[in-house]
DNA sequence: TTTAGGG
DNA sequence: CCCTAAA
């Protein structure tokens, strides 16, 4: 089989599909960045000043921090998107809502926290070492960038000393920024070359990615031979052409269609502050009512990023104390950096002609009514709930050797009444594939248990939360980002407890938090089942029709642009010349980079070959 | 707008 | 990913 496929690549005469440019169908639009949105509000983190009334019980002026800020990336508070995304928070104030339009309101982070449970300490795990940095190396710089950033941030950081009086002293104090992987695996030695993709464990058939959101982080995957359950009925639209290609055996033979493996990851927090989301875990069980902050260890200095996390295990103190406390205990200190909890996201829709202050109430009653009059602080562990007080964290299961676990702090309301609502988690959400899928649902919405997410289509939603806080959290937003989700959505939220200026409130959708001004795109990593989508296209287009590419297997990926696509083959390419070692970032099975080689060599050789008849 | 490559 | 010369 497997030789028989390669035999088919070579000798299939695949005709170079050289397909004239004016001949060709009318051109997409191109790349597109982004899609203007009208007066989005987006309280990307009200939550800092949510949580700091909340604790105060002092209803201060959210919008006043927002407006004031003038740093777009330290304030916190509301953060209004004019259509053409140049208007910041600045221009609150006078800013003028259309009547209508929708404003996105996501959720607020808290100002960062630096927890230390002081009976634990963080090592320099070794293990830590020789794991893979998410980025290249030019992501490194940006991390330090951001970092160096962050501290020019007046980020206003909570520390918590895990002391017995559960004393809370807050302080100035920049945050580190910390990027981490988790998924930072290497490749699996045993390379199965030429090992079909269809009798893979997670089976490709003609794919074709779908991503809704521009910009968003999640990405649909559309499996045509899928024999998940993913859902039901796959519609018809989602197949693409799938016409013979040299590389690609017969699509429909593909066996076992399971979703590939965890592509979604967690992805460095660097873009944080330039993105003012809140993140949100992926988890699938990981409440998505709940603001929750995700957590993951990290290492602040090494070169092990813990994936997308708002905590971040701080190991540069392992501090002299720590280590004096418990000399010899193996022990260690788990220190926790939380950058920031989350309060469910919501959408504000408010007219044009409230107040400034109507709007504070408003964004301040929503919050209210979904955590209450307390502030409870609710702590998740790969996503569950962990609700024994007593346990401690190595019971639990907390420990900073675990680089993959993730640790998730949220503001739960008092009687834990959202928790048991949003077990009405959308079907399509709970598809067996590996992937964390993850639901942004607005914990309003789940009591109402009105949220239904429109499971369009059998596909896979792949979190492809990108990095940074941005997308690491985030993930939640995006799946209501559908679209046609939206309006659903819409219709059926309403705030319950709010009743100031009838505002409605419904799921973040969430946008790309404002930011257009030229700022280097998000950066997200190609997932095994994009880059499995991408080679297949190259397989039967080649290597110079990046645009057909695009249409043909990521037509829907607005986020992936024909540059992106041929950025990544070159990528693909070098990746599969290195050594595996020398890899980084979530592995590609080799199956696929053999492909890669293939496919390359093949539409290189074709490539000479016209080149020399021209001539 | 797309390609093709360097940065 | 970005930037851009070329096509």
């Amino acid at each position: 089989m497997v030789m028989q496929k390669r035999l088919d690549y070579g000798f299939n005469g695949y005709q170079v599909p050289s397909v004239p440019r004016a001949s060709r169908s009318p051109r997409g639009r191109g790349t597109v960045r982004k899609k203007p949105e009208s007066n989005q509000i987006q309280a990307f983190d009200i939550l800092a000043s949510v949580a700091g009334n909340l604790l105060q019980k002092n209803q201060s002026s959210i919008l006043d921090n927002a407006s004031s800020a003038k740093d777009p990336r330290t304030f916190s508070g509301i953060n209004i998107k004019e259509n053409k995304q140049e208007n910041q928070l600045g221009s609150l104030k006078e800013e003028q809502f259309e009547p209508g339009t929708c404003s996105e309101v996501v959720s607020g982070s808290v100002p960062s926290l630096q927890e230390k449970h002081e009976n634990q300490r963080v090592t320099s795990d070794s293990s830590l070492h020789g794991n893979h940095l998410e980025g290249q190396g030019q992501n490194e710089l940006e991390r330090d960038d951001e970092r160096v950033k962050l501290q020019n941030t007046n980020e206003k950081i909570i520390r918590i000393k895990n002391r017995s009086d559960g004393s809370i002293e807050q302080g100035q104090k920049a945050s580190k920024d910390c990027s981490a992987e988790n998924h930072a695996e290497k490749p699996s030695p045993e390379g199965h070359c030429r090992r079909n993709l269809d009798s893979l464990p997670n089976g490709f058939g003609s794919r074709k990615l779908v991503n809704r959101d521009d910009d968003e982080n999640f990405v649909q995957c559309t499996q045509l031979n899928s024999k998940n359950k993913i859902s039901s009925d796959p519609p018809p639209d989602t197949l693409k052409v799938k016409d013979a290609s040299p590389f690609v055996k017969d699509e429909n033979n593909s066996g076992d269609n399971s979703v590939l493996e965890n592509s979604e990851r967690m992805y460095p927090f660097k873009k944080r502050k330039f993105y003012y989301q809140t993140s949100s875990s992926t988890s699938d069980s990981w409440s998505h009512c709940q603001g929750t902050v995700d957590s993951s260890y990290t290492r602040v200095n090494g070169t092990n990023h813990g994936a997308g996390a708002t905590m971040h295990v701080i190991e540069e103190s392992s501090s002299i104390a720590d280590e004096q406390v418990h000399p010899g205990s193996k022990g260690c200190n788990v220190k926790l950096s939380i950058k920031s909890f989350k309060v469910p996201e919501l959408f504000i829709d408010i007219p044009e002609t409230a107040t400034i202050g109507s709007l504070k109430r408003t964004v301040m009653e929503a919050v209210t009514a979904i955590l209450g009059d307390e502030l409870h602080v609710g702590i998740l562990l790969q996503g569950k709930k962990v609700r024994d007080d007593s346990k401690t964290l190595i019971q639990t299961g907390i420990s900073q050797d675990d680089k993959h676990h993730r640790l998730g702090f949220m503001l739960e309301p008092r009687h834990n009444r959202i928790s048991s609502s949003y077990n009405e988690e959308p079907c399509f959400l709970t598809t067996n594939s590996r992937q964390k899928l993850s639901r942004q649902s607005t914990s309003l919405m789940l009591q109402q248990g009105t949220y239904n997410v429109s499971r369009e289509r059998s596909t896979v939603k792949i979190e492809n939360c990108a990095e940074g806080d941005h997308n690491a959290v985030s993930s939640l937003g995006d799946t209501s980002a559908n679209n046609n989700n939206m309006s659903k959505c819409r219709a059926l939220v309403t705030v319950p407890a709010i009743n100031m200026d009838a505002l409605a409130v419904v799921p973040y959708r969430r946008k790309s938090g404002n930011s257009d001004f030229g700022q280097r795109r998000i950066r997200r990593p190609f997932s095994v089942l994009e880059v499995e989508a991408l080679v297949q296209a190259v397989e039967k287009l080649g290597t110079g029709r990046w645009r057909d590419v695009k249409q043909r297997a990521f037509d829907n990926a607005k986020h992936r642009t024909y540059v992106d696509l041929k950025d990544k083959w070159k990528t693909l390419v070098h990746t599969a010349r290195i050594s595996p070692q020398q890899r980084r970032g979530e592995p590609v099975p080799q199956e696929l980079l053999d492909r890669v080689l293939a496919a390359h060599a093949y539409w290189s050789q074709q490539q000479c070959k016209h080149q020399l008849k021209s001539m």
